[in-house]
RNA sequence: GCCCGGGUGGCGGAAUUGGUAGACGCGCUGGAUUCAAAAUCCAGUUCUGGCAACAGAGUGCGGGUUCGAUUCCCGCCCCGGGUACCA
């Protein structure tokens, strides 16, 4: 009989859709396994063959916990606000939910083709009003909290205290001291533009080399009112809340250095003929003694009043080229170091001596205080600057026996490790670092400042304010309205969703404002005193929608709130989330982040949403290329033996592994590789080429072996003339029971490939044997069916059975027979294995080395040679060392 | 520069974390079946030497620890990702 997958898989996934057989209720009485696909942006392009290696993954835990009695939440939907609906529309005037509908529903059929056991009741949409809605619903909340450090925790508003200084001043200055705490404020920023997308775009989306992520075009500097979220208040719950996760460690790492920690001390110093201090940042206030210059950045509010008056035109002209320099690519100008002299001089406060304030763009303004006790002994970036301008370098940190030693004491050479102090001690100030080491330095220097008054331990990180504006159309409008009176309003509750207003076109509005700016019947609005008010034009970014979509799978169609907090209570955590790397600090952080502040309003009930996460490789492609390293599109190539020519020239190319591109015409079509070998062999291959979390090169001869391997499957297991044994035969049962060990295991462990490894031996075995047993064959479909699972069915059926084979209890392996009473060993000479011997597990150590010893293959290895030392280890090895 | 990954046959990849290197699959070689091909089945396949039994070498490179190292330690090289004047 033929393996027609092309009957078998559509017939099994109606079955599906009929029976709602992956419907989920929220039975609390079961323990729960909520399993998450990142949710896909709907791209006109459809599924790559990246998507069903992430979907596949989850399927398989999915239908394999199911297996094992739980209760499972396995939904999917769509990421779909987002430019090139946008983009689409602006060019062709269709309406971008007309698109985007469209690509959603390609998207399904896709997805559903692949046979992936979701709960398709549970499908959400972040376009969908019923959805944004709750996405403008939680900037509200955010709007309306504030962050006590007291407590470390955002509260509401409504539970500020304000000051009594704040109260003396009136309504405005309340109403701006509670702006200044809000979680959500609306503000002049200077922020990254993208001139291609015509909008801003948030410090995360700006690649290294000063590109936009989304489509690559250079960003410039822009000072634009928008709005922010203050994500820096919770960096060190967002950095604690790491430890507790099963993430990997790489993406644990991005993040942690995303947040950017640093400790250290601020520290005052008094600048000379001015009455205001200069606060600077450092991590290292044990080398005061060793600053011999300050560097303030051009923008500091400062600047202008310690410059001297004889160098006031030298200083405007330096930081008005320091103001362009942003402009450009700065990458390229980062290595040299400018700067100018103010003229001023500040007091260094351990031992009063004057030195030089300076302005260098290498200090920036949104760091620490954007303003550094400059160290060139000690610090890399202070040494170059003093070389550059030849300032006086003092060493004060003896590296003791380092390379280097003589010119790292005269100032010729720069040292940023410990040491030992030297040449730090004051008697005027009395404090005395001498002969100590960093840590103990840093320590006794912090004291004496603070004791001093002139300093104290700070804490310092990097990550910034998140810029949450876009000015785009497609995307969930703000429920703001600015009043002509300055006053910003948020809408009520039951005033949302605000919804998007049909436009004639989707061209931006004035000065790089939104589309919705040119929807003037949307935008005006007039209250019951007359008071006239314009809507907030930006939308929100995509990672609005994406930030909490998890939540509303749990309870998709509830009106009355955001989620039902009986069913969040047993639904969350995310016990396992699979998606890309490419995620790592965007959506992820952002995440955590709302996720935390919706804990901290008692929203939801956990800290963080996703306890474990794993990220899917990457799938490439072969591509080829010349002797010359000239590309060659896949469609030129022809292999001969296992090598391959150019169809025309007949040159010999190059295999080498690379994306895939419509460039290089090596882009794979899931649905072409389901024409050809159906979706469970896509499935199969997908998880069979390797470990999961690496990036791999797919090929089509490869989906051809699993191909095989179903089809093999078929034949055997799908010809109820083989399954006729009545008590299975022990070589077929041993290697039954091992894989349902290894098959189990592997699962937990996402392990898929050396899965289906073992499915494919005990398939070999199987068909070696003739003929098994009919336990052995319903065990085999069981097993193979989180894998292939239209074909899983399809055996379950052959067998006799009526309903699907999805909820049948997980086959448990009989541990007595994987008991051995013999193991055989292998036998090294000095490490080397030479023979194997098959030996009693009972046997005593003396018969067992007089056995080996005495083994006609041992005489040759012994001849001559005096016995050393013979090594036994139970179950794995003998071996034995000769002179 | 710094921080993570990763280098194993012709190819994708296994190896219970110190114990038989190369499971499984692809490809290739030979054979069976066939008028022939496809499909299928059987056998072989790390490299070198040998008809073979067998021997030697072998997990990016160089050292080390150990009875024994793909696995642990030290020093390098290459590839991929992240990040970058963060004081």
């Amino acid at each position: 009989m033929e393996y027609n997958f092309s009957e078998i898989e559509p017939r099994w996934q109606r079955y599906w859709e009929i029976n709602k057989t992956f419907k989920t209720t929220d039975n609390f009485s079961k323990p729960k396994y909520y399993i998450l696909d990142m949710f896909p942006y709907p791209s006109g392009a459809g599924l790559h063959v990246g998507h069903p290696e992430g979907y596949t993954a989850t399927d398989i835990v999915s239908r394999y916990k199911r297996m094992k009695g739980y209760n499972v939440l396995h939904p999917m939907g769509y990421d779909a606000f987002g430019l090139p609906a946008e983009q689409y529309a602006m060019q062709t005037g269709t309406h971008p939910a007309v698109t985007t509908n469209k690509n959603c529903d390609n998207f399904r059929r896709q997805i559903k083709s692949i046979g992936l056991s979701y709960d398709w009741d549970r499908e959400i949409n972040t376009t969908d009003p019923h959805y944004y809605k709750w996405t403008q619903w939680i900037f509200k909340q955010l709007y309306n909290t504030w962050f006590d450090e007291t407590i470390n925790k955002g509260r509401p508003v409504s539970e500020l205290t304000i000051p009594d200084e704040i109260k003396s001043q009136g309504k405005d200055a309340v109403k701006q001291y509670i702006a200044g705490k809000r979680l959500a404020y609306y503000d002049n920023a200077q922020v990254w533009w993208c001139d291609s997308c015509k909008t801003v775009c948030a410090n995360e989306e700006v690649l290294t080399d000063g590109s936009h992520e989304k489509c690559g075009h250079t960003v410039t500097r822009k000072n634009l009112k928008q709005w922010l979220l203050r994500i820096p208040l919770y960096a060190e719950r967002l950095l604690q809340g790491l430890e507790e996760l099963d993430w990997p460690a790489g993406i644990i790492d991005m993040q942690k250095n995303w947040i950017g920690k640093s400790t250290g001390a601020e520290i005052d110093f008094s600048i000379e003929g001015l009455d205001k201090k200069l606060k600077v940042y450092t991590t290292r206030p044990d080398t005061l003694f060793g600053a011999t210059y300050m560097v303030i950045s051009p923008e500091h509010g400062m600047a202008g009043e310690i410059t001297i008056p004889e160098k006031k035109k030298e200083v405007e002209k330096y930081i008005q080229k320091a103001s362009l320099k942003s402009d450009l690519d700065r990458t390229d100008l980062a290595k040299e170091k400018t700067g100018v002299f103010t003229g001023r001089y500040a007091v260094n406060p351990v031992n009063n001596k004057l030195i030089p304030i300076w302005i260098a763009d290498y200090v920036l303004m949104g760091y620490g205080t954007g303003a550094i006790m400059a160290v060139p002994a000690h610090d890399t970036r202070d040494f170059e600057f003093a070389q550059e301008f030849d300032l006086p370098v003092i060493c004060i940190l003896d590296p003791k026996d380092a390379d280097g030693r003589e010119e790292i004491l005269k100032g010729l050479k720069c040292w940023t490790e410990d040491g030992e102090y030297i040449n730090s001690s004051s008697m005027e100030t009395g404090l005395d670092i001498n002969g100590l080491n960093k840590l103990n330095g840093i320590q006794k220097t912090i004291e004496w400042l603070e004791s001093n008054n002139l300093g104290k331990a700070t804490v310092n990180y990097k990550m910034r304010d998140w810029l949450f504006s876009r000015q785009r159309y497609w995307g969930e409008p703000f429920p703001v309205i600015h009043w002509e009176d300055g006053e910003v309003t948020l809408l009520d509750d039951d005033e949302l969703p605000l919804l998007l207003p049909d436009l004639e076109k989707y061209t931006p509005g004035e000065a790089g404002e939104s589309p919705l700016a040119n929807a003037s019947e949307w935008l005006h609005v007039i209250d019951k005193n007359g008071r006239r008010g314009r809507r907030e034009t930006n939308t929100m970014p995509q990672w609005a929608g994406s930030c909490w979509y998890y939540l509303r799978y749990i309870d998709p169609f509830n009106e009355q709130m955001i989620l039902n907090p009986d069913k969040e209570k047993y639904w969350m955590p995310v016990d396992l989330y699979i998606g890309g790397a490419e995620h790592a600090v965007l959506h992820l952080l952002y995440s955590r982040f709302w996720h935390k502040v919706l804990y901290d309003l008692g929203i939801v009930s956990t800290d963080e949403p996703f306890k474990k996460l794993f990220n899917q490789g990457m799938i490439l492609a072969y591509a080829y290329e010349t002797a010359t390293g000239a590309k060659v599109t896949s469609d030129l190539v022809e292999e001969h033996e296992g090598r391959h020519f150019h169809t025309k020239t007949g040159e010999e190319l190059k295999q080498i592994v690379a994306k895939m591109s419509k460039s290089l015409k090596n882009v794979v079509n899931p649905d072409d590789i389901i024409e050809r070998y159906g979706a469970d062999s896509l499935r199969l291959y997908e998880m069979f080429m390797g470990p999961l979390d690496e990036r791999k090169p797919w090929s089509e001869t490869g989906v051809k072996g699993v191909f095989n391997f179903l089809n093999r499957v078929f034949r055997f297991f799908g010809d109820t003339g083989n399954i006729n044994l009545e008590k299975e035969s022990t070589e077929v049962a041993k290697t039954l029971h091992q894989t349902i060990k290894k098959v189990g295991s592997d699962i937990e462990n996402l392990k898929f490939n050396t899965a289906i490894s073992a499915l494919m031996v005990l398939n070999n075995t199987a068909m070696k044997q003739g003929t098994v047993s009919k336990d052995t064959a319903e065990t085999f479909a069981k097993l193979l069916s989180p894998f292939a699972p239209h074909l899983g069915e399809e055996l379950w059926s052959v067998y006799g059975h009526n309903k699907t084979i999805s909820y049948e209890p997980w086959p448990e392996a009989d541990e007595s027979l994987l008991q051995e009473d013999s193991f055989e060993y292998p036998v090294s000479f000095n490490g080397k294995m030479r023979f194997k011997i098959e030996l009693p597990l009972d046997m005593e150590l003396e018969d067992i080395k007089k056995t080996v010893l005495s083994d006609q293959r041992a005489e040759k290895w012994l001849a001559g040679k005096s016995l050393r030392k013979f090594i036994f280890v139970p179950k794995k090895i003998i071996n034995i060392a000769v002179n």
